[in-house]
This record gives C-alpha cells, structure tokens and sequence, in this order.
DNA sequence: CAAAAAAATGTAATCGATTACATTTTTTCC
DNA sequence: GGAAAAAATGTAATCGATTACATTTTTTTG
C-alpha cells in the first residue's frame, strides 16, 4: 500500500487539468450547471481514481453551513422522544443534514449546556424538547440568530415557534370518553406545572369535568413528576384517600405504567384492589399488558417529526437570507397543533 | 444594537495587545501553561468583552479532529440501545466529546450509508450496534484508519473490536433457571442468525439442554427476528405444535413481549391457554406486567456503554499517535465481556 | 464577419484557528 | 554582571474548499 494521505480538490484539479475552481463547482449541484458536461466527466473521472472525497470541515468554514441539526431531549431511552427523533431524522436527511441529538437529563442547565456545545459546534438549526420552564438560553440563542425550534413541549412566555400535539382537546376527550362510560369520581395523576403538556392536559380534564357538571375535587388531582416512579407515589396517595377514584387520566405512558404498577403490587400485597379504570396518553407494544386501561390518547409522533423537520430546515433558509438582510423577530410564535387520537385500550 | 459580525481570535488579540498565537494557546488547555498569567487574564478580558467564543469548525480543520463520536443503532426508539447510548455519551461528555447518533433501521445497507456520511464529516470515531453480518464496510473504514468499536454484537469473520455481553453463559443460566424448576420442555423462541448475540443466547441454550440431559428438539426452536411481531408469529408457531413446551427462553424484550401477546391474545380468543414459564433477556420498567415471566437476563447496560466509550477515546489516541508513524492492526479482535445478572422477574 | 452576449473556466483571496519556527523577554546561576 | 537556559510571545504559512472577479472561449445575431 501506498502513502494514505487524503486527496484535495488540487489534486483531482491537477488530474482533471482543471481548476480548483471548476472541480468545486462540479462537485456542487447548485453550481453544476456551470460546468460544461466534459469537464464534469473529467472531474468525476479523477476524483474517482484519487478517491477523493469532499472535506465537510473545509467547505463548512468557508460557507458558515454544517448542515447539521441538532435534537435535544429529556432523556434518550424514551420511546416517544426517539420515535420523534426518528421521525425527523428521515426528514433531514432526505434534504442532507446529519442529526445530532443530546439528552438534557431532564434539567434546564444540562439543557442550556448542551445548547452552548452545539452552537459552538456551529449546528445549522436546533429542535428542543424543554425539559422545563425557563426559555432564557433558548430565546438567547434565537437573538443570536440561530434557528430554533420547539418541539412537543412549548415554554410559556417566550417567543418562540412550536409544533405540538392538541393536548387540551385530546385530555378532554380522553376524560369524556371516562364520562360517556358512566365514571363520576375521576382522578388526574401525573404532570409537571413546568411542562406545557402537562398542563394543558390538565387543563383539557378540568374542562371536560366541568362541562359534565362534576365538582372540582382538589384531592382527586394528583401532580408531579412524569416518570414510573412517579405515577407509582401519585396512586399511593390517592389510595390514602378514604373515597378513592373509580377512574383516571394519566398524564402519560410513564407514569401509567408508574399507576397500574403501584396497584398490582397492592394486589400482590392481599390489600383490596379498587377496580380503577384507566385513560392516558401514547401507545406503545406493551400498552396490551397494562389491565386496566380503557382508552389512550394516540398522539401523530410522525406528524410531528416531519413538520418539526420540515420547519426547521424552512428557518435554517430564512436565516440564511436574513444573514444578508437585518434580522426581524415577528412578534407572535408560530405553533402548529396536530390532532390527537382517542382510541378503546383493546385495539 | 450594533453589527453582530462574530468577534474572532484575531479580534481579541487586537483588543489584547497580542497576537493571534497567544490567544489561541491561551484558549488550549495543552497549551495554556505557555502563557503568563497576565496575557491569559488579558486574553479572557478582552473575549468576554467581544463575547468570543471559538469556532470548531476552523479548529477542526488545522486540528484535524472534530471532537465527535458517532453511534449507529439498528433503531433510535429501543430503550435498550439508547440505555447504551446515553451511558456512552455521559463518558463522551466528560471527555469533550460530543455524540452524533443515527438510525442504521435494521438494515446493512442504511448502515453503510450512514458510517460514509459520518466518515465524510470526519467524525473522530464511531461506535456501531451492527444491523446484520456483514462487515465490510466496517473494515473498510478501519483499514482508512478511522477508530471504530462494535457493542452489543460483533460481526463474524471481521478483525474488530467490540464490548459486548456473555450472551452465551447468560442465556445457559437463564435455561437452567427453568430446568432447576423442573421444566423439562424448553423452547426458545426468537434471534436471527445474522445477529451474533442471538447466536451467543441460542448456543447456551443449546449447552443447558444439552447438560441436562434433554434431547435437542428442532420444533422447539423457533428462530426468526427481534421484534414484538416475531415474537408473536413464532409463539403462534408453537402453538400449533401437538405438543407445545411448558417453558420458554426468549432471545430478548421485545420477542418476549410478541409471546406474551400471542398467549394473551389466545386467552381473549377464548382458546385454553397453555400456561408456560418464561424467561427472557432485558429488564424494563414495564417488566413486572408479563404475568408469564419468571426469570430475566440483566445486562450492564451502564457498564457496556462506559466500557465502549473508554474504549473509543482509547482508539482515538492511538489513531493520533499512529497518523505519525505507520499504521499497524494487531491480528486478534480485542473483545471485551461483561457478565450478565439473573433475577427472578417478581422483584 | 464583427460585435455583443453568454458560457466556461481560471486566479487568488478568504473562512478562523493552529503551530512550526523565530524572536524577544525573563530567569537562573556562577 | 553577563552568558546560558527557560519562558513568553510573535510572524506567517497552513488546513481544504469556496467564490468574487477576471479572463478566455463559445455562441448568438444584426
């Protein structure tokens, strides 16, 4: 074997007998049709005898692109935040970005942290999913003129664009259809008041309750947390409640999974077993094996990572025109709603 | 506000009163201790009054390192694999890195596709969970030189270093779990032959068996694929057996989660339901809703993922060091095995 | 056919940080 | 104090591709 050293677009000029230039541009579908069909062959031909192949880090300097984006989510080992991610990921790269994806562990520093490594990096665009509240780093990274976009989750009071599912309607008919099949006493568990999808699916039962004449009962809404761990604490302690519910809505899968575990271990203890029954949010494989479950809550995942991909590569060209131009802020954020899928657990 | 053209090193050196080459090596931890303690302090004044922040892509390209992993996964939305990722990435992190990860969607070819486009990007290293039992292209890239690691499955027939699971020994002690509880008719259900770990796990099924004194029975094998679907084609297959087993060893989660459908499903349809023990591999939060389970496989998935990226930044030093003086590839795959815990499943 | 327009190609500066090598400044120590 | 060693700093070429601008070649057209 010879000497490895990677070859330069001088080099495939050289056995072109062309310029650096033209090589350029034949390798450049924007500017290929400046390079007349010979020379274009030519290229090709030396490029492939050199094995040449395109420095991404050298173009990347010179045109201020990386044609990158990155996803930051909660946590990785998460079916709905990855099957998200796929979704997106087929999007970009149909238009030739490379994902980059990073876990904020669920904490807002870890999240500005991560943030600042990527713009650093120089990503092109950046989708998060909040892990809570704060938006000060996010908006601070728009100032900047990065492309940012928000993805299942919004941070209120920031100004930022968003594509999210209809989780008011969808908490409200997953509450309704809890009603039509003659529950009264029904509880809400689960939900962070830091995360937009918790709240307006708590908003969304509290309306459907509401509208079916039921009292507001403080006891019956049990937040915090969005983990197993926390669905299981949640049911324990409306287990405590001399007049516990006859059904709930869980604010999601994890922490459905958390509910129907704390009550098959009462089982499992000889402790008496109130018959609850279950709506809550997403599918997955194993939602069969969940008992007690009676509706869920399907949300478009795809839907979702197609339009959230589709928007961001849309801002990442916008920005490059605004480069030129002042930048402008609209004053209203842009958020997309799709619909949400109520469906019978038995399906 | 006023023109927000990026402050560079040569700006800060100006703002110093020094030049270029001392701020950049006041910017390098390798390098920092080469400048006095004035022109550091001096250099960091006058960056955070410009608001400097380095551009990677230009180190990059003179460094020629991007400071970048990436991860191929058969599939982003599998705890397992992103268990495994995130673990790697925590090490990563730490070490400077950032983390790329993409979808190889179960297929070779994906796979080869997506390690070009990394390879083009001039990640520093990958790490691959590979698709299936093809490799060349595998060896191609590390006979480029680029630092490559495989976890979780290797690729036979391949010079390649991997961090993976006693898959053998583990699937052996998961059969004699069900044999020392006096099940005698064991299946196995589930694992492709192109996936070595599967392989591994039929082997020590086979051992145990065979150990026990059992005769190999083929229609007790049901091999084909790593999804809940196959799981639930192949437990129907056993079904249809005359006489089915009395316990089986599932190759992983999700064909545990097929099989467990498949029986449920039966029971719905009213079939007599054919009570059989289960032990699988892979622990999950929703592990303790398969009523049929009685013993699981626990891999350190932590401890795969640290290894591996250990392993990686180990690679990558190396690779640095030899880029200098020749490249040479030791004959022996270096293979590292972690063990793999039994638990019965009503913990 | 000559002039003008269009197409193809080339020259060389540039993106922003790094670093080999050179130079200056400071410290050491007899 | 001054020679030698060590520390700090500076100069300028470089990584590899892009592209504004200039030049050459080809095509069009009156």
């Amino acid at each position: 074997m010879s000497r490895k050293q990677k070859a330069t677009v001088r080099d495939v000029a050289a056995l072109a007998g062309l310029s650096t230039a033209t090589v350029s541009r034949a390798f450049d579908p924007a500017f290929a049709h400046q390079v007349s069909v010979e020379s274009r062959e030519r290229v090709m031909a030396a490029a492939a005898q050199l094995n040449y192949s395109i420095n991404h880090v050298a173009r990347s300097l010179k045109t201020r692109s990386t044609k990158t984006v990155a996803v930051v989510a909660p946590e990785l080992a998460n079916d709905f935040f990855m099957e998200l991610t796929e979704a997106m990921d087929q999007t970009l790269e149909k238009a030739g970005y490379t994902l980059l994806v990073a876990s904020s562990s669920n904490s807002v520093e870890e999240e500005q942290k991560r943030l600042a490594l990527f713009a650093e990096r120089l990503v092109d665009g950046v989708i998060v999913i909040p892990a809570g509240s704060q938006g000060g780093h996010l908006e601070q990274l728009v100032k900047q003129g990065m492309p940012l976009l928000l993805v299942d989750r919004l941070v209120e009071g920031c100004n930022l664009d968003a594509v999210l599912s209809e989780n008011e309607p969808g908490a409200a008919a997953l509450t309704n259809a809890l009603i039509r099949d003659g529950y009264k006493r029904i509880a809400f568990v689960g939900g962070d008041s830091s995360i937009s999808s918790a709240r307006e699916r708590l908003a969304g039962y509290g309306r459907a309750m509401a509208e079916a004449g039921f009292p507001a009962e403080e006891s019956l809404i049990r937040l915090g947390g969005m983990g197993v761990s926390d669905g299981y604490e949640r049911m324990g302690e409306l287990l405590e409640n001399p007049n516990p519910p006859e059904a709930l809505v869980a604010v999601n899968l994890l922490v459905h999974l958390g509910v129907e575990r704390r009550l098959l271990d009462e089982v499992r203890r000889g402790k008496p077993s109130p018959s609850i029954a279950i709506a809550a949010f997403d599918k997955t494989s194993y939602s069969a094996f969940l008992p007690l479950c009676k509706y869920i809550a399907v949300q478009d995942v795809t839907g979702l990572g197609h339009q959230a991909a589709e928007r961001i590569l849309q801002k990442i060209e916008e920005a490059k025109k605004l480069s030129v131009s002042g930048t402008v802020r609209s004053i209203e954020p842009e958020i997309v709603r799709l619909p949400v899928k109520i469906i019978p657990a038995d399906l």
